[in-house]
DNA sequence: ACTACTTGTCGACGCGTGTCGATAAAACTC
DNA sequence: GAGTTTTATCGACACGCGTCGACAAGTAGT
């Protein structure tokens, strides 16, 4: 591997001259940047990460705190750190991934000051979250995936609850739906609550009257909500899922019960990843979760905060497309 | 942070020595590293992974190229991520993730080159795979989950698909099943082509007949393959997935023909990661998946190599527990 | 008692980069 | 045109650790 004294060589400067070609810290005539880039590019020269880290205190490396999978993130967390990873190394930055025990919080502290981890990427947030609240004391640079209750001027990525209910829910009112219920967790996350007054506004914005139903993140709980939907409210011709993992038990329990999805109801999940399509039958119709997109969206404002680029914008929203596809179709004529 | 100097200092000896203590590549008196490890613990020090990089050319660092997801292998990777990354730490080694694109084969060897990683860990490995041919030939050390058609002394940490096979079809015969058909895939990733034949073997010591039935990596094709196994095998009393996603489409089916799981077939999933199972309802009879395990595993053997202890056993299989839970039952009497 | 090793410790150097201060040349200022 | 600032470049050093060679003290062999 070729290193910063060959490339000086070969281009006819000093070593920190390539130095300050490469990272723009001081003025360089034009022509000299050009015969350093090329030199590089000879060479293939890459600057060694550890040599960059020690001598600069700067890791260029991200931790990713890997959530336990209670919430059946699991299944979308791949996504989010295909996406943070791809935008990281992009910019020339590791991510490390760390399978996280709220006991470690102190490590990260340690790992920061270290110079070993620049900046910490933090996904399933809580409306209230101790995690936070110590990275902000500890000054360590963070972004979330998803947002506490009062963010602030904290950097976060989250998605647009407001953008992608009206999506669905302007396109049950296309078909003619008036009644709809929606399926709901009650967790601390947040993301449910956030979405519940988001389609509750969205659904009186459209005169329409919207039954709530209360799961838990399981598919036996998302039949029984089939069930509950069934003897309390028959009237009801269309359902938003909030929840994807009921989703699947609800499609059950409407087989069982011999309701035709979407014949008899219409059924549209928000905020699904793409890989839980294609476990259902029929196919669901979607607003689906940017998931990648997300995760590098929170890279970038990440890094962005880690090199003081603080004009840039730190909060993103990001909202999905709707996408038809079986479990949608007119409102059926009572 | 503390700094090796420190060390030195407080526990009266020289910096080098602070290494040869900690390190064990020259002989020191107990007594010193004892002293030693008191001032370690006193300054709660920890080597910095930079410098470390700088000096000795080992990053301790380990990439993980993270899959595309195709095979929907996305929904267990976490877990696998999870594992490794947890053993990875334990071992004073960081795990990064790398999306892998086929393109950047050539990447990982210019950093591994430059010592920036150590080792690679590859997951969905095919039967063919031209990575790791590539990754021989680049000298790059790396670890496998899943293995190639013939890995030789390759490392790797398996599914152990003759003892995952048999639990579950001990456990058929042992509610009397004797016809039972089984989903699979035929895909080039080779995991079905061993689990097939493991099954075959099995059914044919029980005396059971066992009927093939091809799926592809979607809930639509477990339907078609109920409906396949409604019409040409009515006689078979238990089904044996190997392939997760059809057998919620499996289910399904099941559902919409009235036929009654687990009371008029029962069906039992291999090797299926705990995150999918609250994913049907009822919820689903297993071999589960130590897909943790299988991970840590996969750290384990690739730092063993890396650090040359070339003694360990470098090639492991693990299998999982069978777990009843609500899709099987005594076979039904015709 | 002399050599030949072994054990335990130390000092010194190098890894490849970021960055500070110095310097020479060029560009302004009045 | 003397003084001042700006621009472009260089050399030197520090970052914290791994590791090699040196060396003193101890042990074993004859």
């Amino acid at each position: 591997m070729a290193t910063r004294a060959e490339v000086a060589k070969l281009a006819g400067v000093s070593a920190s001259t390539v130095s300050y070609a490469l990272n723009g810290d001081r003025s360089i005539k034009e022509e000299t940047r050009k015969r350093v880039l090329k030199a590089v590019a000879q060479l293939n020269y890459r600057p060694n990460f550890a040599a960059g880290a020690l001598a600069g205190g700067k890791s260029k490396t991200l931790a990713l705190l890997s959530p336990s999978g209670e919430f059946g993130i699991a299944l979308i967390a791949l996504e989010y750190i295909n996406g943070a990873s791809a935008a990281a190394r992009d910019r020339g930055y590791h991510l490390v991934i760390w399978p996280s025990q709220e006991s470690e919080l102190a490590e990260i502290q340690t790992f920061a000051e270290s110079g070993m981890i620049s900046g910490v990427i933090l996904m399933e947030i809580k409306f209230k979250d101790e995690r936070v609240t110590y990275l902000k004391k500890a000054k360590v640079p963070f972004a979330m995936i998803g947002r506490t209750e009062k963010p602030g001027k904290d950097s976060y990525v989250d998605r647009d609850f407001i953008g992608t209910t009206q999506l669905g829910v302007d396109y049950l009112d296309s078909l003619g739906h008036k009644k709809i219920a929606f399926l709901t967790t009650e967790r601390a996350v947040g993301v449910d609550t956030r979405f519940g007054s988001a389609l509750l506004e969205a659904a009186s914005k459209k005169k329409m009257t919207a039954r709530k139903i209360q799961v838990v993140n399981e598919a036996s709980s998302g039949r029984d909500a089939f069930i509950e939907l069934h003897k309390k409210y028959p009237d009801v011709t269309a359902v938003v899922s909030l929840n994807d993992i009921a989703t699947l038990g609800f499609i059950s329990g409407a087989n069982e019960y011999g309701i035709k999805i979407p014949k008899d109801l219409s059924l549209i999940a928000l905020d699904t990843p793409e890989n839980h399509i294609e476990m259902s039958w029929p196919p669901l119709t979607t607003v689906n979760l940017p998931a990648f997109e997300m995760g590098a969206s929170a890279s970038n404002i990440l890094i962005d905060q880690i090199e003081h680029k603080e004009n840039k914008q730190n909060q993103v929203l990001l909202a999905g497309e709707l996408v038809v596809r079986g479990t949608t179709a007119k409102a059926r004529k009572e």
